[in-house]
DNA sequence: AGACTCTCGTTACCGCAAGTAACACATGCA
DNA sequence: TGCATGTGTTACTTGCGGTAACGAGAGTCT
């Protein structure tokens, strides 16, 4: 029975390879969570005890291993999310669990955080070039002079202040991300994303009924 | 006179060298909006038709040029950002005049909002290794998984899907950029930042009062 | 005039990281 | 014994960021 012994062995390979495959996973993951994302392959291939070509053969190339590292921690980012958006209960108790899972999670393990959001700035010294050292910056000073601009402007009771601030920085993050999609897909007028958002930040999201079977988001 | 003499020269190298600096910078952001934030010093060194020690001495390293290039177009997008938010109008008018002049100008200029905000992407093959390609991946991701959330719980009557979609990607972009600046400042705990953005999404910004003293935001 | 110095510019180099080619050892199969 | 295949290595190339060392021109002091 060669081929059934050529399968099994086939097998084995495969299973085993995908075993190596997660341990080199784990050193890498290992190695950037405390290098930060700018760990050089060298590094990773010996927190690994390997060197370099190994690496290659498994991921192609950095982009590839990065790749498998963020997925890793992405799905299980999202799984929990899914999980607290999913829960029974009122829509608004579910958007503050969701949150909160999120928030949870970036300050449970903010280097984690650190790598999928801002995989530039190294932790010690530098390391080359910080690309994305700029975008931050300017979603931070729109998100501080929104805040003062709805600060000055709008009555917000006593603690108005840090709730001026919480949703400048994220009225600013939701233009910036619908933006982002937007300019990719293209998928509506201008017109017609100023209106969503607008009508988002006015509430209708509070307003809107469920939909027929099941409760509300 | 020498002092005179001396202070006059001075003055006029002064501006020489900001207009040399000018010029550099000039030349940077061709190359940059060509061949993408990956453009490598020579290549720019080379479009100012000079050599790289000198783009060194004016802008100390490559984050410093790359700093002052984004300063720039940040200053220009963020004058007029104010200048809508300045105008005098009601305030659901305002906010939607300065949602439409941010996406118009992401949506005149990409490559500048590109480099401004996806700082890796080079256009051409590659450059290295794309850092950054991975925040991108889950911010879509969240967005794409809470439009169909929303749009199959939610009733949000004709055109509901696209609705959905930008208010998914919206509403991931506010939690990020909050989560974001919430982890670096802490400036209040988990569960009040919950409520706040929980709040914002409930429409209290457009129950909010103006406050003393001229139109609201 | 000639020495000093200051800025602008160059060439040539270092260090380092990504990625690759070529070779070496084991092990199962004919 | 020969050979194919997966696993690992060393040693290399290429390209980039960054720097040191040197050269040329122009104004300045004695």
């Amino acid at each position: 029975m060669e081929t059934t012994q050529r399968t099994d062995q086939r097998a084995e390979q495969r299973s085993a390879a995908e075993q190596r495959r997660r341990e080199l996973l784990e050193a890498a993951d290992r190695v950037v969570l405390r290098d930060g994302p700018g760990a050089s392959m060298n590094a990773i291939a010996a927190e690994a005890g390997i060197t370099k070509p190994i690496l290659y053969r498994h991921f192609g190339d950095k982009g590839g291993l990065y790749a498998a590292l963020a997925k890793r921690h992405t799905d299980a980012l999202l799984a929990s999310l899914r999980a607290a958006l999913d829960a029974p209960a009122q829509r608004r108790r579910r958007v503050e669990s969701t949150l909160e899972t999120y928030l949870a999670a970036i300050e449970a393990r903010p280097q984690v955080y650190r790598f999928l959001m801002h995989p530039a700035e190294g932790s010690p010294a530098d390391s080359g070039f910080d690309v994305g050292r700029h975008s931050a910056p300017l979603l931070r000073r729109m998100g501080e002079e929104l805040a003062e601009v709805i600060e000055e402007r709008v009555d917000l009771g006593p603690g108005g202040q840090q709730l001026a601030r919480a949703w400048g920085h994220g009225i600013v993050g939701m233009m910036h991300a619908a933006g982002d999609w937007w300019l990719g897909e293209r998928p509506c007028s201008r017109t017609e994303l100023v209106r969503a958002l607008a009508d988002l930040l006015w509430g209708r999201l509070a307003d809107a009924g469920d939909r027929a079977g099941g409760p509300g988001f």
